[in-house]
DNA sequence: CATGAATGAGCTTTCATTCAT
DNA sequence: TATGAATGAAAGCTCATTCAT
């Protein structure tokens, strides 16, 4: 390679880093590395060769290798959360509202493959203070789930003395339930077909009408 | 030596090491090492030593730290496995054994706090491996819930159309949330009062009558 | 370039830097932060920060880390050796320049509490290479003790026999010692008052008359 | 090598280290270490491997890095002050026992010149922390360097109003200083010689009669 | 002259497992 | 069977130095 190639080698790479910026760079990497080596053999350097940048790099951005798991997780659970604050926004009945909640947790995790795995499998083999984070990050997710809940039982439409937390636990553990058997199943099936089938189940029950 | 005569070799040997004092003896150090000090902070040394025997020990037993933590999770399933067996065996409705099911896993769970941490939270930092493995161990029970859910659409008690699978998912989901979360709040509340409500939630659903 | 030449530029690079403000600047931030944060904690980026310029500026003064601190003892030590020669050059007699050395040494330290901590602790820390750096910024000072150590044995007032390199040794150490556990010792009382007893003892030993 | 010669040699290898138990062993070899590498370059690998033994076996018998050098000084340490008080027991005048101690400080560190290195330049390199344990050490011989004095005093050989703080700091100083500078000059000189000068200066002084 | 983001080499310590007794 | 001393591989993080701007 002559010093000309070279140097627009490096204006290429140089703009793809310029328009993801390191932070983001990193999140992503790890996101890849922990989903193809597991957990435990994430190391820091992978990471930083999988981002394209040297070890001590990581370290201007987070303050050591938790901090970038909890980040990981608190940047790919913002997308859930921005998209059910959109679903919460919208007019439409309760009941649909938790469909659309559950088509979207399908829909994210089923278009990220990776991610999928990262979030069902990897990172829950974190150590407890990793998970007490983790859990933090999930609560602004499942406050948005309660609100969905509260308003059906106002209006009507879901039974009035419900236990919001035991139906919260109802709904977010089946949908987890189900993802994490799709994924150790390795992504066989079709995850998104199941959506409706889960809606029915989780308003109607299971007994016979 | 064929894979046969290898089975049966393995059955005896495993049935052997299974009944001697000092198998049990580890096992249950391992329960209470694990719910103590975490699954990362739960050594062989310290096993070890809870069991009163010498590390080496150890190995005369289980193959590898890891098969004493299937182990772990296998002897102690077995209780749920047993209870569920006689639960099918009892004469009444499928509405019925269900409760009864979720009142038993309950039961157990509320019993013995090691057992509860131990299953709910540290098990589930061991690796992919591992995880594959106690997954194994958890289809038996899984198996005997498919039988209530089969029985129950035959006898016209469950919804006629409904996917076992998803259901035995949404079962299992829903009550391996709501003891995690209770887990992760200290065990603070009363967990067996939830059954009947969690009961009649995954009966009837959220939706209003 | 010949080894001339190369004696003469490095002479004006040398002095040039020197006058300009920012060299003087990082000597006395060096100073400040080794004396507060300990020579394993002052890292350059600190000691740039504390100067009041970028780290990368450092380099456009000091060749290295080391250097800077070379600089540094360098530096504070001509303090000494000023001193020194000044009362070298003063009408009076051996002994009475002995006392002045030490009054002048303990005043030094006693005077600059960071200095103390920096000469006396934190740069023995060092390796062996900047130590042997330090020994000979050090050999112009304990050549000018030798002086007054050699006119005083001429002038008869010290012991004719004497050792110079011996006698030197028991001065410095002598000094060297006392004032170090000053400074260990936090220095809780009062160094100047020593002197005239640590004069008396190096000229007339510990030998009761 | 056969089998028959690999037991024997092992026979061998393995009585030398019973008669070094491994404590010592390990400590000799951070000397040696430290002495031929400096202290920065004595990797914890590096000590293991001279002492024979893995990286793991080391921390059977010290916490850590650090204790392993606290621990070079104190066993090392322990032969001037086992020395020192034999030299106190004698029946013989102070000045004779002040003689003597120093005689044997010099002697410990001329016959075993890798202690030398690692006392008078490297040990010195450590952090604060270490070097206040060091202190601690050395307090024990301090004080019976101090024992010598007081005798002294109450015994009319030494100055009456003598300030033994001082003395105690002008002897150790003294005796610190020469052996560093012999070190330094890569002992290239007989310590063992100077004693007696050193012994009649710190005795009588420098003044002339 | 001045900047400061980026680099990457380097090392202590833990702990599952072995094996001579 | 039982012991427990010994093994040795493996990784997160710091910081002196560079160099494009």
């Amino acid at each position: 390679m002559n010093h000309h190639s070279y140097f627009f080698f490096y204006l290429v790479v140089e703009s793809l880093k310029r328009n993801k910026p390191k932070y983001k760079q990193i999140v992503d990497a790890a996101v890849v590395v922990i989903a193809e080596n597991g957990y435990h053999q994430a190391q820091v350097s992978k990471i930083a060769k999988q981002a394209g940048v040297a070890d001590g790099t990581i370290y201007l951005y987070f303050k050591n290798k938790e901090d970038i798991l909890v980040s990981v997780f608190r940047e790919k659970m913002s997308i859930f959360v921005e998209n059910l604050q959109k679903i919460l926004g919208a007019d439409v009945s309760s009941e649909e509202k938790l469909y659309r909640m559950i088509e979207n947790h399908f829909r994210v995790l089923h278009s990220d493959h990776h991610l999928a795995i990262v979030t069902q499998l990897e990172l829950r083999q974190s150590n407890k203070d990793l998970r007490h984070e983790i859990n933090n990050v999930l609560k602004d997710y499942l406050a948005l789930l309660d609100r969905i809940l509260a308003e059906g039982i106002e209006q009507g439409e879901f039974e009035k003395g419900m236990d919001i937390r035991l139906a919260r636990q109802m709904v977010f553990g089946t949908m987890d339930e189900i993802i994490t058997s799709w994924v150790m199943n390795d992504q066989k099936y079709d995850l998104m077909k199941l959506a409706p089938n889960v809606h029915r189940l989780l308003m109607k029950g299971m007994k016979a009408d």
